[in-house]
RNA sequence: GCGGGGAUGGCCGAGCGGUACGGCGACGGCCUGCUAAGCCGUUGGGCGUUGCCCGCGGGGGUUCAAAUCCCCCUCCCCGCGCCA
């Protein structure tokens, strides 16, 4: 959420952010018309309460004096009456308000590129050495920037064909139990997701981010402050009857944990590495990523988050996507971290870098790690604020991936395919116990 | 799930139909070799800022008037029940 003076100020400004965003600018002036048709009420509005208050004192001596007061009694219940079809005038101005002010998207920082399509994001940087066939090199070296590759002759298999053959994973019994997107892992694949789990959490614990595993449904108000309306419709689940919703990412609960409190300028940062099931509708994502593991209902995601003083976001932000570019780098995945364009953002983010994973059977790189600065807009929705000389400032509030299992899953798969065997990265294999998951049955 | 008790400013407590009181802490000032103590002031939000309105967990209601009475909800404590 945007700061209501800064709308009512500079309209100009939040305009020019949202025309950057491609998005209607004609929106800010409704809101200002509705906010200041509600502030003209509440002005009525309150000089009739300062009548009624001093109209109800009187009355309140006149009966201790033993004094008729029923003249006086009916003239205030004039004013309730009258203050009472204002008031809801006014709480429709308001609501109005609200629900634009609730929906206009995060301020840019400067750094954000100015443009619209994922394929326009530019790449900040790379890592790495990519398996590329030769009939995608154009393609790859128009997103790659200059990232090594090393040219491969035939296409790896998906990882859709190699779990099924290896036996890592049942994609068909997922569906007749509970659907589409739905997947059981199976056999060293259960090891490997919790050995990515556990491999992610020592890296984050080791850097002083604090271990939490949150609560998997929130309440409404929660999951309000911390994602935008369209997120309701397209990503979140809802327990029926209930008002719960089952979290998209820990970045929802480890975010909202703080929500109507004060922190105190010299316990931050909050620096949390959280783990937890991540519960996606993907509801506009019809036809894409079908088959496999990809793109999928639920899956464990070890996430950062930062809760900071509003001078350091920036900093911090670079030191979230270093924290998963480590990760990415000790898994050995080769990949381009691009910095999110204007048009591609989310409402809530300022500033976005994603980290894609160079995955050799798609021949494209995909997500798998999603970095944001989302300054002081969740905050103020979670009035997060920080106590300082001078007065009480919002918090800014920050999260990245630090691992996502199943698409880290399948860039390994894709990435470390050998004859009759799939590699586990040196760095995992303390975790796992195992250096290679082999086929059963050759 | 049932019964009982509770939620008041950064924290602790009072008020229990008549318009929020006290303490602690914090901040500012005075005093003072220094520190401490002491004294004075400020310390929920909003604005249209000599002032006014709102605010006593959240939402409704009764009343001229609600922290106070009634109803619903949330959370905490105690007891009972159930349970991995």
């Amino acid at each position: 959420m945007l700061d209501i003076k800064l709308i009512r100020e500079n309209p100009e400004f939040v305009k020019e952010h949202l025309r950057k965003r491609f998005e209607d600018p004609n929106i800010v002036d409704e809101l200002l018309k509705y906010d200041s048709q509600w502030r003209r009420i509440l002005k009525d509005i309150e000089r009739l309460r300062h009548i009624r208050n001093e109209k109800s004192i009187e009355i309140g001596q006149k009966v201790k004096r033993g004094e008729d007061v029923t003249a006086i009694r009916g003239q205030v219940r004039e004013i309730n009456n009258r203050i009472k079809e204002l008031e809801s005038l006014a709480e429709q101005n308001l609501k109005k308000r609200d629900e634009i002010l609730m929906r206009l998207p995060n301020l840019l920082l400067d750094d954000v590129p100015i443009c619209e399509g994922e394929e326009n994001c530019p790449v900040i940087r790379t890592w790495g050495v990519a398996k590329v066939l030769e009939s995608s090199l154009n393609d790859f070296k128009k997103f790659a920037g200059d990232m090594d590759y090393s040219l491969i002759q035939s296409r790896p298999e998906s990882h859709v064909d190699i779990l099924e053959k290896y036996d890592l994973a049942d994609i068909e019994r997922a569906g007749k139990v509970a659907g589409a997107r739905f997947y059981y892992l199976k056999n060293e694949l259960v090891l490997l997701e919790t050995a990515l789990i556990r491999f992610a959490l020592d890296k984050l614990i080791e850097k002083g981010y604090v271990p939490v595993e949150p609560p998997f449904m929130i309440r409404r108000a929660a999951m309000e402050g911390v994602t935008d309306f369209s997120a309701f419709e397209e990503m979140i689940y809802r327990i029926e009857n209930e008002d719960l919703y089952l979290i998209a990412t820990s970045e929802h609960p480890l975010v909202s944990m703080h929500m109507n409190e004060i922190l105190e300028e010299n316990e931050l940062p909050k620096k949390y590495v959280g783990v937890s099931p991540c519960f996606r509708k993907e509801a506009g994502a019809h036809g894409k990523d079908t088959k496999g593991i990809f793109r999928v209902h639920h899956f464990y995601k070890v996430e950062q988050v930062i809760i900071s003083a509003p001078e350091e976001s920036e900093n911090y932000m670079e030191e979230l996507i270093s924290n998963a570019e480590d990760i990415m780098r000790a898994l050995e995945l080769p990949y381009r971290v691009i910095n999110i364009c204007s048009g591609e953002l989310g409402a809530v983010a300022a500033k976005k870098y994603d980290i894609e994973v160079w995955m050799p059977a798609q021949q494209r790189f995909r997500e798998v790690v999603s970095c944001s600065n989302c300054l002081d807009y969740q905050a103020r929705r979670l009035k997060i604020r920080i106590r300082r000389k001078g007065g009480k400032v919002y918090a800014h509030t920050l999260n990245s991936t630090a691992l996502a299992t199943t698409r880290t899953i399948v860039a390994i798969i894709e990435n470390f395919q050998e004859d009759g065997y799939i590699k586990i990265p040196d760095a995992l294999v303390p975790y796992t116990g195992f250096d290679k998951i082999k086929l059963k049955n050759p």
